[in-house]
DNA sequence: TCAAAAGTGTTGGGGTTACACCCATGG
DNA sequence: CCATGGGTGTAACCCCAACACTTTTGA
């Protein structure tokens, strides 16, 4: 059996799904669209697409988030334009049965914006949503049995968005991705503020400050100050060039 | 366009490619097998085979590890049986190029095994070896624009190598997972050299010894003692039900 | 003047490092 | 007896949690 014969193995459709995150009002908010067709038709579901024959994974993740949000991305390993939020690749789901119509292996990627204006899918603003993720998650298992409309995302969507969530929460930790939910400036204040969004915990703020600002290359001064957030006027800062965090910063145990 | 026309996407070949690590006489070693076929006939690569149309991704490579050196996986997200290797999805890698022959995307799984004997692959023992990942990943960079025989793994297997022994490295560190490439009983001590042998550092003996024993739910006493190792008789563990190390195991900074 | 947010100083405790020291076996 | 690895004790040090306190704005 020759591996170039087409029938030594059984063709699959490749799609990229893609958890997009940013921070809104103090919540952790997903980006979900809503299905205009079946299966799962007017249910929400995570942004995503095929995979085109010649094109990397990737790249379709960079093109799908484009499409659907305006964003440009900015991938660590292909060093992209900047404005870009942080693209990394999240998992692989491949269950047989996962879409009902085919054989489908989607390759989720994971997303991290600045609060953006309310987002476009296609032009259509009322097919796409910035969700909470706990409402989104909660949802999933509450809702699960009764309502079948209001019941969880489409496909296997709230497993990748759960993992996406998991992923940003343990990686805020030790490396400086926060600052990929900030503006280009930004105060230490408003950092903590993610750190408290995605975790769902309270900080203490003398702690946090000494800590982001003690660790070399994590924050640059920015030379200004602001008082959007009120209070005494609070430098502004852009991210440093360190990507990692040592030592890492401690999440509170619940 | 509708999403059930077959033409809407192309098909893809999907694969499952493992990673399978093992610590042999002190040194990191990763299982590899010689390409019988063209492309790259006659060159290393790691294990992998085509996903079949029924079969889930972790099922795949199960089933490839399976085939490849008799080893019984232990997916811990669908616990299986005992005597297992721990098994993980690691990443999953389509560029467009990176078979000659046609469009694969290939879903790279981690495996994390305890010394064994000399592999099979399909019974032939020719074709399949341990080897330190330090040559393999060496060997990548420097005989590259050598000799074309000597030079790098198959494919982008270096690469995806490259990366599973980084995940490696890195979950050990706040995980209780080094307990996979010990046998079922062994000694803080093997499990120092476990350390030490992935990371290529040396560790304190009498630091690792408290670190280790302290941390609740990581070891068990299993009741007996061995002077395998000469010296003094060392007391006997298995791996408790502890899976994250908190905190984290430091590694010395190079 | 007061509330609110930004920062600094200080103290206590947990965890790590480095190393002195003892224990138990095989050769 | 001595080399080898196993295991305990201890002091210095680093980092973090907790919190008192000062600074600087807008309302």
């Amino acid at each position: 059996m020759s591996p170039y014969d087409p029938s030594a193995f059984p063709p699959f459709a490749v799609t990229v799904d893609l958890v997009v995150l940013t921070v809104r009002r103090h919540a952790l908010c997903a980006l979900v669209v809503r299905r205009g067709e079946p299966p799962f038709q007017g249910r929400w579901a995570l942004p995503g697409g095929f995979v085109r024959g010649d094109e990397d994974l990737s790249a379709a993740a960079a093109r799908e988030l484009a499409e659907e949000t305006g964003l440009c991305a900015h991938d660590p390993a292909s060093p992209g334009s900047a404005n870009g939020a942080h693209l990394e690749q999240l998992a692989t789901y491949g269950d047989p049965k996962r879409d009902p119509r085919m054989r489908v292996v989607s390759v989720a990627h994971l997303v991290l914006a600045p609060d953006l204006p309310a987002p476009r899918a296609g032009g259509d603003a009322n097919s796409a949503r910035w969700a909470p993720v706990e409402e989104l998650l909660a949802r999933d298992t509450a809702f699960a049995r009764e309502d079948e409309q209001e019941a969880p995302l489409a496909f296997d969507h709230a497993v990748i968005l759960a993992d996406g969530v998991e992923r940003a929460r343990s990686k805020i930790e030790y490396s400086s991705l926060a600052t990929a939910f900030c503006p280009p400036e930004f105060t230490v204040g408003e950092l903590r503020r993610v750190y408290e969004a995605v975790w769902g915990v309270a900080l203490d703020p003398r702690n946090f400050h000494r800590k982001v600002t003690g660790t070399p290359g994590f924050l640059v001064p920015a030379g200004g100050t602001t008082t959007r957030q009120g209070g005494r006027p609070a430098q502004l800062f852009r991210a440093g060039g360190a990507t990692i965090l040592n030592p890492p910063m401690l999440r509170p145990e619940v």
